[in-house]
DNA sequence: CTCAAACGGGG
DNA sequence: GGGTACGTTTGAG
């Protein structure tokens, strides 16, 4: 059956895009679902790449078309150069626009023309091919196309593929849900004592495949083959046959296929496991390289949880066991690196396989969790899944204004070249939101405030836009606060209608969503879907104070800061006329001491009444009691906080993480401490677990192995201009004859004696003793007030008490 | 105080 | 299709 009925033309969900060259002009390939679950690839090959060319005022502007015209470099030249009008911030020029019929010529093309007369700057030609192509094509990918075009063959292992003739968008609210796609998860486990070897691959679907592959040992549940290459190759083929729409992992690229890659480099095996006949490439994006494949989406979840999702989570610890624990309810059995080697070495392939499927398993879990709210990123952005759900805040901020820009004939400003970041970096740093410091102690009766997305609602109701400060051609009603700069008043800033389309857009789904059932699937979609447009919103004031932004403005980004200030003191004297104490505020909450929620209200409809625009100041809710800490750490100024609501949930947050640079014997009263205070709900407890695991250090008890720290060699010793505790411990190796090398791990103990930390930093083999104090002042203490310091719990009462906290037990779990 | 260097996730 | 992390923490000097 042909689905490709010309006349009606097929209905499709874009889901990836890419290009390839074929006959050296870019074919751009859209990779897609029917409705019916049915596989589609749409070739388009009408789309040429560009780039901008400002000229100076003073160019003659038809000898600079006719020079741009006449280039040529390694035999490409342009294919055609035309005189366009666009806006950049917001003023009209007359710009040049270079057309080519190869994308990779852009670059070369730029880099020529930038050398000519006449040309004051080049715009648009860092955009990947495929990217300018949707943005221009209005196509939104996780959305629907109707596609006109005829069938044709392709080695793409698709039900069909379509030449493009017509490719039109369905509007968002015609069709809103996604194809039921068919995902697999996987997991490797590795063995460092074997040279580094993968020995074991687990995978799980959508459609109840489940497969454990390893080597040497055999067992029930597992496939055992020859080798770990054999292992590989199965796994390569076994994707092959499922031939799932995605491929999903935690933290994939920067662990799995960084090792499967590595593999594959030593035994000369291409790495296939897209939808056509491409092998894997690793996309370099800053620290992260993406794993991509053609036409099988790799998302990698970790990637989403660190950039993204983190915010939200209140686990600070981004572990596969942790995470799922919170999103899913679902434990992970946690082996150590030890333990999965030693089970390895036993030949207990059956416990190993039976944890290697479970972490698939979590995986595949998490991947249906979150899906739907990286598709609604993406649709919200307008990138791919692929490439939404690997961005931060503030690139997805981008794409949405780069967007925006073409959508509103605007050029979008370039990134800024390596010095002006630079300078950005090292610029002052300037007055942030108003905090004011909570006295110390408990507070009881909290209600707390918080302005709805205060900076948003400051950049609409301000008109906060680069190229609206200090306008000429109005009156100037109102200067930002303390600050001698005024925005326009007669035109739209084109960052604040941006925003303000985000926000009317969450407002028209949160109306639709209270006619809906919680449980609906059309419920589940539109919150996703309103989260997506409120981060976004709110991450549009850091995009303007972040370094790499392309609308970078510090004056904005000062603005906002200021009418934000502005406010919230407007808010906090509000209620001291009105006799209520403000016990703390930051940014754009704040805890007032109030009693009865009648008051409140009285309070909060007092508050809102005198707020301009769109802004707005909710009541969140009350809370028995908290405390708060500003625990001062350089020059920032981090929050924590602890407080304890009406039903009588703790919420702790800002004292998590202790690094794999820590002592095992501080990792583990961390952990104890917090167990102690979330499960136990005895601050007590937790007091007295540190000040017996201090007296252990003192008595000289403690075994070695649980004050071993670890830390990796990054370069060389000899390159080293600072010598910390791990350098100096490697060099009393390296003299004692044992090779250390750049990459190696130094396992080491701070023992006795005088001298700076790093002097007294022995190698692990050669420790004789340890130095309490190190381990209770750098260590033990440290890590258990992170977490106890927001209780109330200083050093001193650790040390010095008796034990009796009582006033703090009241913190208790119902 | 400034500056260099390491962490995260995975095993 | 030119994006070379990022924000935070620790210890040395």
């Amino acid at each position: 059956m042909i689905e490709a009925d010309n006349s009606k033309g097929q209905l499709v969900c874009i889901i990836d895009a890419d290009y390839v060259l074929s006959d050296k002009e870019p074919l751009i390939r859209l990779w897609g679902k029917t409705k019916s679950g049915r596989s589609v690839l749409i070739l388009d090959r009408t789309f040429d790449p560009y780039f901008y060319v400002l000229p100076k005022p003073s160019a003659d502007l038809d000898k600079l078309v006719e020079a741009i015209k006449a280039m040529e470099i390694e035999g490409s030249k342009p294919t055609r150069v035309e005189i366009v009008k666009k806006n950049l911030y917001g003023k009209e020029y007359d710009f040049i626009q270079v057309f080519s019929n190869n994308p990779t010529d852009i670059p070369k093309f730029r880099d020529t023309v930038k050398h000519f007369d006449g040309v004051k700057e080049e715009y648009e030609y860092t955009i990947p091919f495929y990217r300018r192509y949707i943005i221009n094509k209005g196509i939104v990918p996780m959305s629907w196309v109707r596609v006109f075009g005829k069938e044709i063959k392709t080695n793409a292992d698709m039900d069909l593929s379509i030449e493009a003739e017509k490719i039109e968008s369905i509007k968002e609210e015609e069709i809103s849900e996604y194809p039921s796609l068919h995902i697999l998860a996987f997991d490797i486990e590795t063995s460092q004592a074997e040279g580094d070897e993968i020995i074991m691959i687990s995978m799980m679907d959508t459609k109840d495949f489940k497969k454990i592959i390893t080597y040497g040992n055999k067992a029930s549940n597992v496939e055992t083959v020859a080798n770990e290459e054999e292992m590989i190759k199965r796994f390569f083929q076994l994707v092959k046959e499922q031939n799932p729409d995605m491929i999903v992992g935690y933290n994939t690229d920067r662990f799995d296929f960084q090792k499967i890659a590595e593999k594959c480099e030593k035994y000369k095996i291409p790495i296939i496991l897209g939808k056509d006949d491409s092998h894997m490439i690793f996309r370099r994006r800053g620290r992260v390289s993406a794993a991509r494949f053609r036409g099988r989406m790799h998302i990698d979840v970790y990637d989403f949880i660190e950039n993204i999702l983190e915010d939200s989570l209140s686990t600070e610890v981004l572990s596969l066991d942790r995470v799922a624990r919170e999103l899913l309810g679902l434990k992970k059995e946690k082996l150590s690196w030890k333990e999965i080697e030693e089970l390895w070495k036993k030949g207990d392939i059956k416990t190993l396989g039976e944890y290697c499927l479970h972490d698939s398993l979590l995986t595949l879990k998490l991947a249906k969790n979150l899906l739907p709210q990286i598709f609604e990123l993406s649709r919200v952005v307008g990138q791919t899944p692929f490439d939404a759900s690997r961005m931060s805040y503030s690139q997805l901020v981008e794409w949405l204004l780069i967007r925006a820009a073409f959508n509103s004939n605007e050029i979008a400003p370039n990134r800024p070249k390596y010095d002006e970041m630079m300078r950005r970096r090292r610029a002052e740093p300037y007055a942030g939101g108003y905090v004011i410091e909570p006295k110390e102690g408990i507070h009881e009766h909290l209600a707390l405030f918080d302005f709805q997305s205060l900076y948003p609602s400051i950049t609409i109701t301000h008109n906060i836009s680069p190229e609206m400060v200090d306008c000429n051609c109005c009156e100037v009603e109102t200067k930002v606060p303390d600050y001698e700069h005024h925005f326009c008043t007669e035109k739209r800033g084109f960052i604040p209608i941006v925003l303000e389309n985000l926000v009317r857009r969450r407002i028209d789904i949160q109306k639709k969503m209270k006619k809906l059932e919680p449980k609906t699937m059309e419920y589940k979609r539109f919150n996703s879907r309103q989260y997506a447009l409120k981060i976004l919103a709110n991450a549009s004031y850091g995009y303007y104070g972040y370094p790499g932004s392309r609308w970078y403005s510090r004056v904005c980004a000062k603005s906002i800061t200021a009418w934000g200030r502005y406010y919230i003191k407007n808010v906090m004297e509000l209620a001291k006329k009105l006799n209520y104490e403000v016990i703390y505020g930051d940014t754009d909450s704040l805890f007032i001491k109030i009693k009865t929620k009648k008051a409140a209200k009285e309070f909060l409809d007092k508050a809102n009444a005198m707020l301009p625009g769109v802004m707005e100041l909710d009541f969140k809710g009350f809370y028995k009691s908290g405390i708060f800490v500003l625990a001062k750490s350089g020059v920032a100024a981090k929050k924590r906080y602890a407080l304890i609501d009406e039903e009588g949930n703790l919420t702790i947050r800002g004292f998590e993480r202790v690094r794999r640079d820590w002592s095992k014997i501080a990792k583990d009263t961390q952990e104890k401490v917090l167990l102690a205070v979330l499960k136990e709900e005895s601050i007590q407890k937790a007091v007295l677990i540190t000040k017996r695991t201090i007296n252990k250090l003192k008595s000289g008890k403690v075994k070695m192995d649980d004050l071993v720290i670890y830390t990796r060699l990054t370069k060389s010793l000899s390159q080293y201009e600072q010598v910390g505790p791990h350098v100096a411990a490697a060099r009393k190796m390296k003299e004692r004859g044992i090779t250390v090398k750049e990459g190696y791990i130094i396992g080491y103990i701070i023992t006795k004696g005088t001298g700076s930390i790093s002097s007294r930093a022995e190698p692990v083999s050669d420790a004789k003793d340890y130095d309490p104090d190190y381990y209770i002042h750098n260590q033990v203490l440290p890590a258990a007030l992170r977490v106890l310091q927001g209780l109330g719990v200083t050093e001193e009462k650790i040390l010095h008490s008796s034990g009796e906290q009582s006033d703090l037990t009241m913190f208790k779990k119902k």
